[in-house]
DNA sequence: ACCTGAACACCGTTCAAGT
DNA sequence: ACCTGAACACCGTTCAAGT
């Protein structure tokens, strides 16, 4: 036995996080494995199904002891940002499978349905526009990669980590759907 | 002259609509403005502004005339699923300018910066779900043709249009939203 | 069961050259 | 200004054949 199917997703998983989702070609996966690319056919129909079940990995035990929807959605957001591009992979897998993903059924019985679905499309909307800008930020860097001494004369203002400030943009925006919901389904006090 | 700029677009939107993202080529455009494929790069640098032109233009005019939050993101909403794939093709290019694209803007004017953002994404991940889904349903009906004449002793209760299940599914998350800004910045009744 | 080798039908992009 | 022709370095997938 040379490579198992698990073997073919860590190593596309790595795959990923080296190259970024569009470096992720069947080509590359077996290369990293020393294979040939057909043998990946073997373990895999085809390249969505790979995807598929790398999404899956990445959201693997996410929200399993999460008691409420936000700690839920942070912990999601963390697990897809953990790796390059792991946002669009996930929500490209997710899409297909909307009304049918594990993730969304775990989070129905915290926020119900509807609040599940719009929780879950916020929640994978802001971490793959993180991860978009983090990439360009990252490529701005590159291609201007010296510090700006000049404008250096406003001390702490002036450098506002952009990090944080996507952090802090998901959570108001996970505060507003939050405040919605309970409008709609106000907290039960039996 | 042979071709402008807008001829290239057009005929981009016409190869979306006709194939899909997957199918939308430089080379099928080329083909569909009769001309080599090179030619095509004296219009656009690369296939990505080729894509953000194409999303603008997608969005064109929309929330122009919207008064209040909810019929903008209808608005939006209908000029993406107007064309096969097109809330891929918007999401993709929003996510690399949000914060900066002109659409979000005119709906910061609406609902605030957060309010905003979140309303954007969630209609994108919505209707990016919906096409998905649309077309994972046309390739079913495609796969399976014939009218399931069976099991059709339940009369009306039992075939839901799933386009209006989605319609629906927005409309409930939409609420939800707009309950937590309204719960955020209460209407104001000066 | 797992893989090789070779092939098929494609891609995006570049570049010299034409008009 | 707009385009051709040819090339480069890639893709995903299939399939017969090997072990």
């Amino acid at each position: 036995m040379r490579n198992s199917l698990s073997d073919v997703v860590a190593a596309a998983l790595r795959v990923l996080d080296a190259q970024g989702l569009e470096g992720c070609s069947m080509r590359r996966v077996a290369a990293q494995l020393d294979v040939q690319p057909s043998a990946l056919y073997h373990h895999v129909p085809d390249k969505q199904t790979l995807l598929a079940l790398m999404a899956d990995d990445i959201v693997r035990g996410v929200g399993e002891s999460a008691r409420e929807p936000r700690e839920f959605c942070v912990e999601l957001r963390d697990a897809m940002l953990a790796v390059r591009d792991g946002a669009d992979v996930v929500a490209t897998a997710a899409a297909f499978r909307l009304g049918a993903s594990q993730i969304e059924d775990r989070l129905a019985e915290l926020a119900g349905p509807d609040g599940a679905r719009t929780l879950l499309l916020y929640t994978f909307g802001h971490a793959q526009s993180t991860q978009t800008h983090v990439q360009a930020a990252a490529l701005g860097a590159l291609l201007a990669p010296a510090r700006p001494a000049i404008s250096a004369a406003a001390p702490s203002t002036a450098a506002p980590d952009p990090a944080a400030d996507l952090d802090a943009s998901f959570g108001r925006g996970l505060d507003i759907i939050l405040a919605g919901l309970a409008a709609f389904a106000p907290t039960r006090r039996d």
